[in-house]
DNA sequence: TTGAAAGCGCTAACAA
DNA sequence: TTGTTAGCGCTTTCAA
């Protein structure tokens, strides 16, 4: 089924079926009526391939997510789908799996596929690969930290103080022997966040131990492993644990539990992201409030400004703002009063 | 830059450019490597389109999941991913919403773009809409129940038996006053647990309280208000309460603790789906295991088949194991001693 | 082994 | 208002 025999059988040429489809206005009532008509009686569907070869453009835009495990990224996922497909684009949803290599590619098949912009979250791309996609002419936007200080539009929240509040919060509520673990992705994001850790302890008068840093996977059994080795510390072990995502703090709890140790009242958790099911944990995860939802619409809406301006934007950096999301797991004010 | 450029520059036909990429044996190995060398140097990339315009086949397959907020059908993804990337296929990725129009309109949208086939997962669709996607010449496999009972692939467990079994084990545990909470969607399979639950409480001797039986979205939120229903009844108030899904057990849970009464103690929860979070849960939920990801890689490598198969496949129905996950939340075997 | 040219299905410039 | 026709970039048949 194509365009030809539309036209034959409304009788018209191939010019006016097309005509009928992209400028309708510019045909005469009665023939377009005609037209449709057949082109819906026969379920004629213009060929996609020829239609983007006239036009390379696609309406398609691609999301580069690290991982589906995390439902954090998919939160941010939601609210980019939710404007892409409100203004009519289609996303292609790709998972790199923390590997940049597959990251590569999938910006390759993307671009090959002549997609008309990607968003790229928390990337673990160089600065020339960023530049590389610029240079291909696709649009482009990046959800979170990333290696590259590249001139691209992207979204992101202050992770360095951010953290540097929570850790204060911890200290607030009294905890002496505050302990990290963070993730080894996204490394931008986490090396932001230790460096608020740091700032924190040390405007507290407090050194830095660097046993306290644990570095393992940011999923949630890299939390429980990473959380066994500083509850192993004996009368070091922390009465505190910042966690660089919620997933890794669900780990820590887990193993703070199997330690037979009391969540809150022996050793705090502090997690990162508030994810939906923070608050479903016992005790209700403390954590960092991160706009994810919100940072889809952003990032989403910036694309397609990208996309639809003639000229290009020159530049674009949105910050939103992340607040503590104050819940049990991280010990009662209370405390404070017990200890000084 | 195009295959002509590339033919000029290196002083051949485009007929030749065109064979050092599809059919290299063909063409002399001097020309080859010319040739080679030449489209590396410029970094040519053949156009997608005008590809697609003559090999009608994109390497993409669509896959629709009704939800992005429950982990469970990320797990259906995690496990499509893997195979058709390992296969050199790339998926397109669509949120449904629990949504039938949005669904139609995906699959317009994915047939119009010539993918060579879609999986869906829980579909909403109508046996008509079913049928009409093979009509368009769409290879096609259904992961989970549907409507239809069309001679499509499909990948699925026997939702009623593993309702029937989960509800022996609550009434083994010794709950008297079994209550379920069933999703709104995905429809078919909800349906089908209702039934198991229906016969467990027959076979055992107990009348069926329509009381007991509340429905609500399929989610967090969900469970949790139809938990409150269920709790307010007063001295008829439940001693166990079967939720279709682990995220409506989370609500469950959430409202249990909300009333002031044990999980577990004094009211036992039972889920489904055996989620990745599932046992982070105080107590650990006790749950149906369904092998989301395994039925991911099947429903892939059935839809992969079926593409590439030349005449199609005749029928194909894969009926995977769903086990039960016994952990705290449901209550101890040795509380039937108290009860006899 | 290679090249010329037709054709995939569509859009749009140009002509009528 | 409509039709004719030249491309869009590629693959492939046919001929050399």
């Amino acid at each position: 089924m194509n365009i030809k025999e539309i036209a034959k059988t409304s009788g018209v040429s191939v010019a006016t079926v097309s005509r009928v489809l992209n400028h309708p206005e510019t045909v005469a009532p009665k023939t377009r009526e005609k037209v449709l008509a057949i082109i819906n009686e026969l379920g004629y569907k213009p060929n996609w391939f020829a239609r983007g070869l006239n036009f390379n453009k696609t309406d398609t835009i691609g999301l580069l997510i690290p991982s589906i495990q995390n439902p954090a990224y998919m939160e941010v996922a939601e609210g980019v789908e939710y404007i892409a497909n409100s203004k009519g684009y289609t996303t292609l949803l790709c998972i790199t799996e923390e590997d940049v290599e597959k990251e590569r590619r999938y910006i390759q098949t993307l671009i090959d596929r002549r997609i008309d912009g990607i968003i790229l979250v928390s990337s673990l791309l160089e600065d020339s690969d960023i530049q590389e996609i610029k240079k291909q002419n696709t649009a482009e936007v990046l959800i979170g930290e990333n290696k590259g200080n590249s001139k691209i539009p992207i979204v992101r929240i202050d992770c360095f103080g951010a953290a540097h509040k929570a850790v204060k919060h911890l200290l607030n509520c009294g905890h002496r022997k505050i302990a990290m673990v963070y993730g080894s992705t996204p490394i931008m994001e986490n090396n932001l966040k230790i460096k608020g850790y740091k700032l924190a302890l040390k405007e507290a008068g407090f050194p830095i131990n660097e046993d306290y840093l644990v570095e393992d996977e940011n999923t949630i059994e890299g939390g429980y492993i990473a959380a066994r080795k500083l509850l192993g510390l004996g009368d070091d072990r922390p009465d505190a644990i910042f966690a660089t995502s919620d997933l890794l703090a669900f780990g820590v709890m887990d193993a703070i539990r199997d330690s037979n140790l009391s969540i809150a009242e022996d050793v705090a958790v502090m997690g990162f992201d508030n994810i939906r099911v923070s608050n479903l944990m016992v005790p209700k995860l403390t954590t960092v409030d991160k706009p994810l939802y919100r940072m889809g619409i952003s990032g989403a809406r910036l694309l397609l400004d990208v996309i639809e301006s003639e000229d290009g934007i020159a530049m674009s950096e949105i910050i939103l703002q992340a607040k503590l999301k104050i819940r049990k797991s991280c010990g009662h004010k209370e405390r404070i009063k017990e200890i000084f």
